[in-house]
DNA sequence: ATAGGGTTAG
């Protein structure tokens, strides 16, 4: 067999055993060592995820190029070795070498995979230095950096810098990147500018999980459903599993359960974590009977869940109260899974217990665990159980062990403060806030918004600053002290004149 | 050869 055949059977391979075969064939035929058929070799690997058989090549390799060396940096980075990777390209600067357009994306992976944002500025100034800045791939990567490393402000400015050097890549960066930036109605913007400047492109499906997980987060359905009727125009119902994924959790977020239900039973594709979500949709509407109902329908059509699956349904029995279920599972998980629990089921099972009054037994199945493995979220959901059955010997052994682990974190002082108030124990209410105090720790007051014809209406604790807030007060007023029945839902109010309203 | 999307939890 020639180099040349070789070469272009490498670069098919798809399978261990064809990259091993063509391997020994190389060997067997005398043609290494030879950098480009190396390359080859290192590349069939990496793409099968073998990392270990193309660094043993790697390191045997008495000539390298740009090529290989950038195969071993960008694949330890899709691996998550960013270790590896780091090592990889301090030993390519050792010889001298600069990197180019292939080995600078996935240097700024590293950064936001180490938490280094300053290994991510020097890689920016790089990309000046040598020029690549006008190559999209590139200024791309700098620009998820940005975003994805809370620098929002120098994203926008790349962003602006390079409006000459944009794809749809880079319009669903920025869109992506604001959602996780919590910058909701930022991404809705963006989304709005992306189809006036892309309206002779075909539109890319890819920004639209990202989208709409920022219309669902901020709680807004009318433009979830802007989205998806954009979706049904372009798309038609050949949407694929992520935009169903996210339609149904979005749906879910702003409390049309039936439209969550609606897209799950009609959409083409579903994968295990279609089943998640709506398992968790059911979960936050209160619905636990439903989802696990849904989790053993999910597992007799052959998926088997994952560790979120799992957390999913033992939230859902948590918030339905569904103890014998919850238990049943987590017990199922181990035995019939083989799964290691991981902290947020055992924080789910301690919410559980808690929220079920089983405060003795919720607090000894922490004590079975090795002490530097139970988290704040086990011990804040032992503690809010506590707050709902104001049992304060177990709500001080939680709250002094968040204190221990998370000081800061105000709600853990509050949530202490109030089994004291709520059982009359004066003294200790005024020993935490004077803790509080010693710490200069502030309350941020909770806050409640609804939006009414786009703008959204704040709503703070005790806060008479809206200009109808007299009018909201009597209705909730009314409302309180009136037993609903569903019948009532279509009730209507009457508003006088004077300001005052009555029941219709 | 390189860059981008979805699910839990308080």
């Amino acid at each position: 067999m020639s180099r040349k055949l070789l070469s272009s059977l490498l670069r098919s391979c798809t399978t261990h055993s064809t990259t091993s075969q063509c391997h020994a064939q190389t060997i067997l035929q005398s043609l290494l060592p030879n950098v480009i058929l190396q390359t080859d070799i290192l590349l069939a690997y990496t793409k099968l995820g073998l990392m270990s058989h193309a660094r043993k090549l790697f390191d045997k390799m008495p000539q390298r190029n740009m090529h290989s060396w950038n195969i071993m940096i960008a694949s330890y980075t899709h691996s998550s070795m960013y270790f590896d990777a780091v090592t990889v390209f301090q030993a390519f600067k050792q010889c001298g070498s600069l990197p180019d357009h292939y080995t600078l994306p996935p240097l700024f992976k590293i950064s936001i995979g180490i938490g280094q944002p300053c290994f991510g500025r020097m890689c920016h100034g790089l990309v000046v230095k040598l020029g690549y800045e006008e190559i999209v791939v590139v200024t791309n990567s700098v620009l998820e950096f940005y975003m994805k490393c809370g620098t929002v402000s120098q994203a926008l400015s790349v962003f602006s810098n390079h409006n000459a050097h944009r794809d749809s890549v880079t319009w669903n960066l920025m869109i992506s990147g604001f959602g996780k930036a919590g910058l909701y109605s930022d991404a809705v913007h963006c989304f709005r500018e992306m189809l006036k400047h892309q309206s002779g492109y075909e539109l890319d499906y890819m920004t639209l999980p990202s989208i709409l997980s920022a219309c669902g987060k901020e709680g807004d359905m009318l433009k979830v459903k802007e989205v998806h009727g954009f979706i049904v125009r372009n798309f038609g119902f050949h949407a694929d599993a992520p935009i169903g994924n996210a339609l149904i959790d979005n749906y879910g977020k702003c409390g049309s359960l039936k439209d969550s239900e609606n897209v799950f039973k009609t959409v083409g594709c579903v994968n295990l974590v279609t089943w998640t979500t709506m398992i968790s949709c059911y979960g936050m509407h209160g619905k636990g009977e439903e989802s696990v109902f849904l989790f053993e329908k999910m597992m007799d059509e052959g998926f088997r869940p994952n560790a979120v699956t799992l957390t999913a349904i033992l939230a859902s029995c948590s918030h339905s109260g569904l103890l014998d279920q919850g238990k049943k599972i987590f017990s199922s998980m181990i035995s019939d899974y083989g799964f290691e629990p991981t902290a947020e089921h055992y924080a789910c099972m301690v919410d559980l217990l808690g929220r079920c009054g089983y405060l003795e037994e919720a607090l000894r199945l922490l004590k079975r665990m090795k002490s530097s493995s139970v988290t704040g979220s086990m011990w804040g959901a032992l503690l809010a159980g506590c707050v709902m059955h104001k049992n304060v010997e177990i709500g001080e052994v939680a709250a002094h062990q968040l204190f221990q682990l998370e000081p800061n974190n105000t709600s853990n002082y509050v949530a202490l403060c109030g089994i004291y108030r709520s059982l009359g124990m004066a003294r200790g209410v005024s020993t935490v806030r004077a803790k509080m105090r010693g710490l200069s720790l502030v309350k941020t007051p909770g806050c409640s918004w609804i939006n009414i014809a786009g703008r959204a209406h704040k709503f703070y604790q005790g806060d008479l600053s809206h200009p109808l807030s007299h009018m909201i007060f009597q209705i909730l007023y009314v409302i309180s002290n009136t037993q609903l029945s569903t019948n009532d839902l279509g009730v209507g109010y009457l508003l006088h004149d004077d300001d005052t309203f009555v029941m219709a």
